[in-house]
DNA sequence: ATGCTTTTTGACGTTTACGTAAGATGCAGT
DNA sequence: ACTGCATCTTACGTAAACGTCAAAAAGCAT
């Protein structure tokens, strides 16, 4: 019923306990970010997930894991698929990047900073529009009463 | 991006020039937002403009900039087309909109702030990742040397 | 062994947000 | 009147990001 597995040793010196569990199947993992299985297959088939094949059957370690969390956090954010490939794969070639590479990282990733900053602005300038919307319909709905 | 802001008000606090263009035509807008007239037709056939016409051609006063501007930043922080015409739809009814409507209003705003919320999150979170890959990836590069 | 559930690989469909091309109309300058 | 843009409507096209079957293979529980 449980896994039982002692042959399995941890091959991970620093995890958050809660949530090593070594390794899911698309189902869990879809289950996790509450998404489909087709969307994970869709991220593999675009490159920015690469699970192991054990046999057929795709398994996802917590690197993939952790990858799913940024992707879905990037899209939240605006980002493409395309642009978060990019720096997907500029991040994993990194050990053994070339000097070109590098500084194709840093610039995305100051593009990236630029972008947050932008996003922030706006945030400011519409959490103020909700303000000011908010309190024009307040006096409206109690002008009503 | 030789343009000026369109986040930023062209200065446009009420002028006496008696012949002050406070209009646009649909290319002006369109240059001033650096979007296509398509883009801007397009809105307008989901209903989030409303311009008035002269003869066949259509006429952007102030209140119809300020919408696309509003459009076009709610678009920037990720909402849908769909559902920013439901707060322009609803704030537009507003003056003498019923109780329920109003309730219903206030309840999208309540559902936009939210979102504001998760991205502020999103945002730290991920602007501490870009920290992280490019400490790393300055490191990666001064080992290069 | 036999169901039952899950996963896999196609392949085609769908939605959103426009792009693009065609043909007509209008207005401004010469 | 003619040229040259800008705009209009209509309609088909497209890219991104999945959804939705379908049929087969693989696990697992009894």
């Amino acid at each position: 019923m449980h896994q039982s597995d002692p042959t399995i040793e941890p091959t991970d010196s620093v995890s958050n306990r809660s949530d090593t569990r070594r390794h899911y199947t698309i189902g869990e993992l879809a289950r996790l970010f509450d998404i489909t299985p087709r969307t994970i297959r869709f991220y593999e088939q675009e490159g920015l997930l690469e699970p192991e094949r054990r046999g057929q059957t795709r398994i996802y370690h917590d690197k993939e894991r952790v990858r799913l969390k940024l992707t879905l956090r990037g899209k939240r954010l605006g980002f493409s698929l395309a642009e978060i490939r990019e720096v997907v794969e500029l991040y994993d070639a990194m050990p053994d990047g070339d000097v070109r590479q590098l500084r194709r990282l840093l610039e995305l990733l100051a593009e990236k900073r630029a972008e947050m900053q932008r996003q922030l602005e706006d945030i400011r300038l519409m959490q103020r529009e909700l303000d000011d919307v908010e309190s024009r319909c307040r006096n409206a709905l109690a002008d009503r009463t």
